[in-house]
DNA sequence: AAAACTTTATGAATCGATTCAGGCTCGATT
DNA sequence: AATCGAGCCTGAATCGATTCATAAAGTTTT
C-alpha cells in the first residue's frame, strides 16, 4: 500500500489538505478541534510528511552539509558531534563527507550538497574553495568556515587562537623547568601548524631566560609521523636532546610519545616534558596522559551550527568571525622533572 | 536571479524539457547533437539538477542513513569511512547520525530518515528497532545491521565473529607462555562482549595446559574504565596478578595501558600481556603497541553499503548474514616474557 | 439590524524533474 | 507508391506539500 499523503489525511480527518498544513505549520491558526481530528488520523494513517516536495515548494531544506577535513581525527568527530548536538534540537540532520585533504573530493560534496538544496554548509576547507562557496551563497546556501579564521572576512568562521594556544604551550614548559624546546609539526602550509610555531617562538624570546626552541619538521599531523620524529630525536646524543617537546597536534604528540620508551622506560616526563595541541580523547587516555591545548571542539561545531542557522535565517547577516582560546589542560607528560 | 531549472536549459539549448531530462537520465535516446546543445546550455547557466524535485517525481533518492552506536569510538569512524568510499562513488551521500546508545535519539533519527525517503538505512541498532526497521521497510526504504548479527534473519547484516575473535586472542596469550588471564570488559548484555567472553573460555578450555580464566568486569567499554579496571587489578598482591589481559575492546585496553605503568616502569608487556579487539588506529599508536583482534572496519562499512544498494535494486533479496573473521594483530603488548 | 471585523476553512495553482503517449522524419521494405 | 519501423523529439500530466486568494461563519461595533 503506497503511504499516506497528505490527501489521505485530509479525507480521514474530513477537513481539506490546506488545513492540514496548517495544523502542522502554523498550528494557531487552526481551530482546537481541526488540530485534534488532523493528529487524529495522522496517528491512524501512519503520515509521514514527504521532505521531497515540502522541500520542493516550500524551498525549505532539513539537512545542512558538513565537509571534513579528516575524518579519522577524534577532533574533527568531536566538532562533528557539536553540530549534531545543535542540529538535531531543531529537527535537522547531517549530511555528512570527508575529503582526506583530497580537493576533488570537497568537489563532489560541495556540488552534491547544491543538488541537495542543503540549508547550509559547514566546512573545514583544504583548497581554495572561495569560489565555490560564493557560488553556494548565490543560491541561497551559506557556509561557515571550520577550524579555519577567514582572512578575507568573506564568510563566517569559527576557529581557535593558534598562536596564542603556542605561546601558552611553550611558557607552559617553560614555567615547568624546561629549556630546550623543540617544536615537532608540519607541514607549514596549513595555517594551523605556522600559527602554532609563531606562538611558540613568540614565548622562547619573550621568556626570561634564554630559552632554545628548534624546529622538527614532520610531513603530517600523524601518529606515523610523530613517531618517526620522535626516533630521529632519541637516535642523537643524549646530550642533544630537547628536555621539552611541543607537538602541534595530539596525534603527533601520542606517536612521539611511543618513540619517547627505551627498554620499557618511560622518558616522558622525567628526561622529556611533552605536550600535545587539541586535547582529543586520547590524549587523557594516553600511558602517559598527555599535557594539551584543548580546542572545545563540541562547542566548535554548535557554534558554526548556530551561526549557520542564523544567516540561513536573515542572509543579509555579516559575516563574523568567532575565536575562541584554547586552555592549557596539564597532565603527566609535563610534571616538573623529579 | 533565480537559479536555473530545466526549462531555462530547455529554452536555451532549443530543445523540449523532455528531451534535457533524456539527456540526463537516458543518453542513449539522444541524438549526439541534441546531448551536445544540451550540456553547452547547462554550462552557460551554471545549471544543478533540483534534487528535492526529482526525488519527489522519480521516487529516487540519493541519500543513505547511517545510524552510528558510538561516534567517539575510531571502530565506527573507520566503518563510516568505508561506507562514505563505496558511496561516494555512486553520487550517493550519508545522512550521519550518532546516537550515544540513547533510544530517544534513535527512534529520533529513523523518523527523519523516513520524511527524507533515504535510499536505505545502515544501522548499529542498540534497542528493539525491528518494528520501526519492518515499518521503514513496507515504505520501500531497506536497513543493514551493521557489527550486529541478525539472529532472526529478518534483516541483512555485517559483522564480526566475535566469538572466534575471543578465541583466538587467548590462543595468543597462551602461545605465548601465559597461564594466568583476564578478560576485562562489560556489560554483558552487550552481545559482542557476551562472545568475545565465551571465545576466551573456549580457549581456556581447550588448551593443553590447565589456563586460568578470570572476568573483571567493566560498566561501560571506555577507557575510562579500562584504566580503572587495570588499577584494580594492580591494587592486588603481586602473586595475585594475572600474567596476561584480554580487554573486550580496544578502548578498555588502552585505558589498561595506562592503569599499567608504575613508577615510570611499564608492565607490559614482561610482567602483563595485553590484547585488545578492533585494532583501531590508537591501538598501533599505544605507547607500547598493542596486540588487538582486528575488524576490518572499513571493508564492514563498504560491504554494508553494497548489500544495502542490492536491496534497494531488487527488493525482492533474501536477507543475508555476512559475518567476518578478525585477523591476530601481533604487536610489541604480547611480546613473549624476557 | 446593518456594517465591519475576526477567525477559520477551502481548494486551485505552484515548485521542478520525470514519464510516456503520441507525433514527426526518413530510409527500408513490399 | 504505399506501408512500416526506427530513431528522435514533444509537452502535458504527475509526484505531494505549501501558499494564498476567496469565502463562509461567527463576533463585535455602530
Amino acid at each position: 500500500m503506497a503511504p499516506a499523503s497528505i490527501r489521505d489525511v485530509a479525507q480521514h480527518a474530513g477537513v481539506s489538505v490546506g488545513t492540514v498544513s496548517n495544523v502542522l505549520n502554523r498550528p494557531g491558526e487552526v481551530s482546537a478541534e481541526s488540530i485534534r481530528r488532523v493528529h487524529e488520523a495522522i496517528e491512524a494513517l501512519g503520515y509521514v510528511r514527504n521532505d521531497a516536495a515540502r522541500k520542493l515548494r516550500a524551498g525549505v531544506s532539513t539537512t545542512v552539509g558538513f565537509v571534513v577535513l579528516d575524518g579519522q581525527n577524534p577532533f574533527f568527530g568531536d566538532v562533528v558531534r557539536g553540530a549534531e548536538d545543535e542540529a538535531s534540537g531543531q529537527g535537522i540532520a547531517i549530511l555528512y563527507g570527508n575529503t582526506d585533504e583530497d580537493p576533488k573530493r570537497e568537489r563532489m560534496y560541495l556540488d552534491l550538497f547544491e543538488e541537495q538544496q542543503v540549508r547550509g554548509v559547514l566546512i573545514s576547507p583544504y583548497g581554495d574553495i572561495n569560489p565555490r562557496l560564493e557560488r553556494l551563497r548565490s543560491r541561497g546556501i551559506p557556509a561557515v568556515l571550520v577550524d579555519r579564521f577567514s582572512g578575507d572576512g568573506r564568510f563566517s568562521s569559527v576557529s581557535v587562537d593558534s598562536v596564542n594556544g603556542g605561546r601558552m604551550a611553550v611558557e607552559h614548559l617553560i614555567a615547568t623547568g624546561r629549556r630546550r624546546i623543540a617544536f615537532v609539526g608540519g607541514p607549514f602550509d596549513i595555517r594551523q601548524v605556522n600559527d602554532r610555531l609563531a606562538g611558540a617562538r613568540a614565548a622562547a624570546e619573550n621568556a626570561a631566560e634564554h630559552v632554545d626552541l628548534e624546529v622538527v619538521a614532520t610531513d603530517a599531523l600523524t601518529v606515523a609521523d610523530g613517531a618517526a620524529a620522535g626516533a630521529r630525536i632519541i637516535a642523537r646524543p643524549r646530550a642533544d636532546w630537547p628536555d621539552a617537546i611541543f607537538a602541534a597536534n595530539d596525534l603527533l604528540a601520542l606517536g612521539l610519545l611511543q618513540a619517547l620508551i627505551v627498554d620499557g622506560r618511560m622518558l616522558v616526563p622525567d628526561e622529556i616534558a611533552l605536550i600535545g595541541f587539541d586535547d582529543n580523547a586520547f590524549a587523557a587516555a594516553a600511558a602517559v596522559p598527555l599535557s594539551s591545548m584543548r580546542q572545545p571542539s563540541r562547542m566548535i561545531g554548535r557554534t558554526a551550527l548556530r551561526i549557520l542557522l542564523e544567516e540561513t535565517a536573515d542572509p543579509e547577516l555579516i559575516p563574523r568571525q568567532t575565536v575562541f582560546q584554547p586552555e592549557l589542560i596539564v597532565r603527566a607528560s609535563t610534571n616538573p622533572r623529579r
